[in-house]
RNA sequence: GCGCCAAUAGCUCAGCUGGAUAGAGCAACUGCCUUCUAAGCAGUAGGCCAGGGGUUCGAAUCCCUUUUGGCGCGCCA
């Protein structure tokens, strides 16, 4: 928490309890009665003080007194020299509501001023070691909407958790083995062979999507009819040699013009290559959490609260994704030593949260570890209907033509708006039509006019000898007061952000910020008669483009000084 | 059938660990540019916080229940 937002909060529950220490001492308040703790709040309406302290009605019981009576024997109690408490007032049923005074509003600035890039940075997180694992998409296609909403998401998340004082790790986990590589191979398979006899017909379950055709008649082109007549195994392994590599390329470079860059690609075949996967069901074999039933290997997952047991490894042989999936978490937190790992996955997986859970712990490790953002589904609407998605018929948009479509700013921007946890309303025709009305524009454009008024200013002016000594108790209007204290909350904000693993909500606040910026620019001129105040206003400026950029970075979102 | 998530203005959504008169944006209506960017600001209108119980000084917020919707419940991933 920002200095002086601390020192502000600390300064009240002395105010308080050194009153009510003094009002026992004085017999007002019986001594034997339990004091329990009270909370010092933000009121949401101004009317009602800086802050408000709920001791009178929480202590109403024990001191068998009316709440109204304990906050009167308070407030003529308390002593408000040397803190940045201007005044308190009773109020409602027993609230007392504290003002602050004007050396506090300047304090604030200072820090922002003094603490530049870096404010809104805390401790918090105590520098644990965070792995967020997002978007993952399958390499067997392209990326759709869902994956756009997990990677703004999980980007910055990752941000966020970054400015809160943990150390983060971002990686994409590939799915370059098993199941769906098969289906993949079977999909590429039977479309090279249409090329060449038009009766090949598509089995049920391959891939439809258009990007198979597509790779399938450049490999054609390259190889010919070369491998028609080849052994189906060769000729699978051929295309998606080809293919494979073409996939992730994409997905890196998709997700780069996204802004979005891991620290780790971490394949699955290392896993299958390394003997990680053989270990995992041998551990849990010898650790008594499997047994054998119709052939394949189960996984006791009732032991661990699951509803069902999950088969491990196959009749065939074959380990199921479940295996995988473990030993990559497994490898996470136990040899890559994470503290945390985190997940970003959307709402259709989510029963897969107990599973893995339950895994980790017959394996000894604490899965407390082990968190999961789960992400609603994002309800595309077009002309106004449900547009349907199915990955498999490829109809689903892709992350490419929509950021062909709207900037990229706007996209990551309006997909941090919403909580993860709530279902996305995504309409195609209003993101693309209306971009220029979204939302990311009114918080660049706060800042776009600082930078205006800065130029302006400038013009006559030299700016960096106006910024110095000012008068900052000189902001008084209510305007300038509800921006200061909104700027003051920026690391409270990051930490209930990093600490609820929402990172919109940190949108959100440059959403607010930017609306009392606005607010303050109609209602107070900066550059002005009174030079001392312009030279206040300025540096408020000053300090209010620092916290909107320092959020927009942290958002990734660029910041234009004109618009 | 079982489980997870949700239900707040006409629409899309906020509402922090329970607090005072429930808030934005969009859509509708009315004002504000001869000093810093009108991609802005001010105002009007719009609500049985899905229904019903409970917990307490106090509930949109916590618990139970009903209803409605989304998503799961494979030797698919």
């Amino acid at each position: 928490m920002s200095k002086t937002v601390n020192k502000s909060k600390a300064d009240i529950k002395e105010i308080v309890m050194n009153a009510a220490n003094k009002a026992i001492a004085d017999g007002v308040f019986s001594t034997d009665a339990e004091l329990s703790s009270f909370n010092v709040e933000t009121p949401a309406d101004r009317q009602h003080g800086d802050y408000a302290v709920n001791a009178a009605m929480a202590w109403a019981k024990a001191l068998r007194m009316p709440p109204v009576k304990i906050a009167a024997a308070l407030c003529e109690r308390f002593d408000l020299t040397d803190t940045y408490i201007d005044r308190c007032e009773i109020a409602g049923p027993g609230f007392l509501n504290f003002y602050l005074n004007d050396k506090y509003y300047a304090d604030i600035l200072l820090n922002i001023d003094e603490e530049g890039d870096d404010y809104g940075r805390s401790d918090f997180g105590q520098k644990k070691r965070v792995l967020i694992e997002f978007v993952s998409a399958n390499p067997t296609g392209p990326m759709h909407i869902g994956n756009a909403r997990g990677g703004a998401i999980g980007d910055c998340l990752a941000s966020v958790m970054d400015f809160a004082g943990y150390e983060v790790a971002r990686e994409f986990y590939v799915n370059d083995a098993g199941n769906q590589i098969e289906k993949f191979k079977v999909s590429l398979e039977a479309r090279y062979l249409q090329i060449y006899d038009s009766s090949v017909e598509i089995p049920e379950d391959a891939y439809l999507g258009d990007d198979i055709v597509q790779h399938a008649k450049n490999f054609a082109e390259i190889h010919g009819d070369k491998y028609v007549n080849a052994d189906s195994e060769e000729r699978k392994q051929a295309l998606c040699d080809f293919a494979l590599p073409l996939n992730i390329q994409k997905l890196h470079d998709d997700l780069k013009k996204y802004r979005i860059e891991f620290d780790k690609w971490f394949l699955e075949s290392t896993l299958h290559n390394n003997g990680a996967i053989n270990t995992i069901v041998n551990t849990l074999t010898e650790k008594g959490h499997t047994y054998e039933q119709e052939g394949a290997v189960w996984f006791r997952s009732t032991t661990f609260g699951e509803d069902k047991d999950r088969v491990l490894v196959r009749a065939n042989g074959v380990p199921t994704y479940v295996v995988p999936d473990i030993a990559y978490h497994y490898n996470k937190l136990e040899e890559r030593k994470f503290d945390i790992a985190i997940d970003v996955l959307g709402a259709d997986h989510h029963g897969y949260v107990p599973r893995m859970r339950a895994a980790l712990e017959a394996l000894g490790v604490d899965s407390t570890r082990f968190d999961v953002i789960i992400m609603q589904m994002v309800r595309l609407v077009k002309n106004g209907e449900t547009y349907k998605l199915s990955k498999r018929s490829g109809k689903a948009i892709t992350l490419e033509t929509l950021l062909d479509e709207i900037p990229i700013d706007a996209a990551r921007f309006f997909f941090n708006l919403r909580e993860p946890n709530s279902h996305l309303e995504f309409d195609l025709d209003l993101a693309i039509e209306q971009s220029s009305e979204n939302p990311v524009y009114y918080v660049q454009y706060a800042n776009a006019r600082i930078c205006s008024i800065m130029k302006n200013i400038g013009e006559t002016e030299n700016i960096d000898e106006m910024l110095k000594n000012v008068d900052l108790t000189l902001l008084k209007s209510s305007e300038e007061r509800e921006l200061i204290r909104m700027l003051s909350t920026l690391d409270e904000e990051i930490i209930l952000s990093a600490k609820k693993y929402d990172p919109s909500k940190i949108t959100r606040y440059s959403y607010d910020v930017a609306t009392l910026f606005h607010k303050f620019y109609n209602a107070c001129h900066v550059r002005c008669d009174d030079r001392e105040l312009m030279k206040a206003r300025l540096f408020l400026c000053k300090c209010t483009k620092q916290v909107i950029c320092n959020v927009l970075n942290m958002l990734k979102i660029t910041t234009p000084e004109t618009m």
